[in-house]
DNA sequence: AAGAGTTTGTGAACGTGCGAACAAACTGAA
DNA sequence: TTCAGTTTGTTCGCACGTTCACAAACTCTT
């Protein structure tokens, strides 16, 4: 049924549509064109339907497609039909808020530990879950079969933990400390990187702008 | 010295490069290779001599990069010689996460405000600011010359919140709330989508696996 | 000064991604 | 049944991004 390889371009965007589908779900509908639910996506149609014919042929031509069924598709593709037990370590203001993130836990991702290196925050409960030891990773990966891992440490500490977590088994980490990881070839990383993002954006606006005014940096702000 | 327009994967590029730079430069190293800088960056170093050369010809044929030099550069053609100054709108976990960011604040990023809608937390301090009402958000952008925003909302608040700013004058957007904004041609927007990257993920996860033991989504966790 | 050794910058080949245009397939009316 | 209208799935051309390979340019030794 999905012969071949889907290309990562559209991997990236399926999570989007999945957003969208169920947007519409919300409001009851049940159907839709590839247009509308582009539309929805934010991308162009002929795109979503190139996307989609990766997955297979889940539309209806002259009619479209029928939503709760894509939807079901389309999670079973990535693998939300499963359950992804997660660990986060670093539980400092971003960890913190990745645990309480709603859209962590509604769709799949069970968070089943929060792991610090700070002993005084040992026992804490946060979003519900305690706080235990960084050295208790290993345990906790054997006993849930944890396969994906967040790090929401300091830049400084990034590596180690990484490393940690190859070893305890991990193959997948999603990175939100601002450093490059090194891992083996068949270990997945996945980097956020908060500050890139405001750079990106800063670059294009200074391109927009034909000019500030006045020498950038002296100026006081009164 | 920079006639054409540089690659739009380029750009995205200049801030890891920028950071390696950095890194470098805490180590007190003063020059390097081509072969170094992409090592430290995570990049292949063809790839990276290429990105460089659309900035210009900055570094010396049998010799390598100037470490601090090459580093001015790309902070200029990225635009961090210049203040940046930025609010943030929706001060719950991940407003507050990105508060207190140091990232932000090191690169010429300046938070010169913090709104919510929620009355009852105005005045509260984040990270050294006061929480203000978001009612006050065109009086800030006009006072400050706010060009970027950051929305921290629930994915329901992001679109009339992007809505405001973009009428406050505001022509970038961050947006960190799981839904599609819709904006001008001239408005540019980057989606930072926490959920997404841990979907595809679980999407290669679930390739990498030759099968997971038992029925998926049933048996409890003893 | 000349030649061996390095390293950058770039031209060319290759692969991937995108958008338009169209054929295939379905619905519904006459 | 047949025909008009609609919408999907796919083919094709083009632009963008990546990697290889090499010429240009620099340093250092002899």
């Amino acid at each position: 049924m999905s012969p071949t390889r889907i290309p990562e371009a559209t991997v990236a965007r399926l999570p989007v549509y999945l957003r969208a589908l169920n947007s519409l779900l919300d409001s009851d509908i049940r159907s839709c064109s590839s247009e509308e639910l582009a539309t929805a996506a934010g991308v162009n149609s002929a795109k979503l339907r190139k996307d989609l014919s990766h997955l297979g042929s889940y539309g209806t031509r002259g009619v479209g497609y029928d939503v709760e069924y894509l939807r079901y598709q389309i999670s079973r593709e990535i693998g939300l039909t499963q359950d992804w037990p997660v660990v986060i370590v670093g539980i400092g203001n971003l960890g913190h808020a990745l645990a309480n993130f709603s859209g962590f836990s509604s769709r799949g991702f069970r968070t089943v530990a929060l792991l610090d290196a700070d002993e005084s925050r040992h026992g804490e409960l946060v979003a519900g879950c305690p706080i235990r030891d960084f050295g208790e990773l290993g345990q906790i990966v054997r006993e849930h079969g944890v396969a994906i891992g967040v790090i929401a440490t300091p830049a400084s500490a990034a590596q180690a933990v990484c490393d940690q977590m190859i070893a305890a088994g991990i193959r997948s980490v999603l990175n939100f400390a601002p450093t490059v990881l090194s891992v083996p070839e068949d270990v997945d990383v996945r980097m956020v990187d908060l500050s890139s993002e405001l750079q990106i954006l800063a670059y294009h606006e200074q391109r927009k702008a034909p000019h500030v005014e006045g020498a950038p940096g002296t100026e006081g702000v009164a």
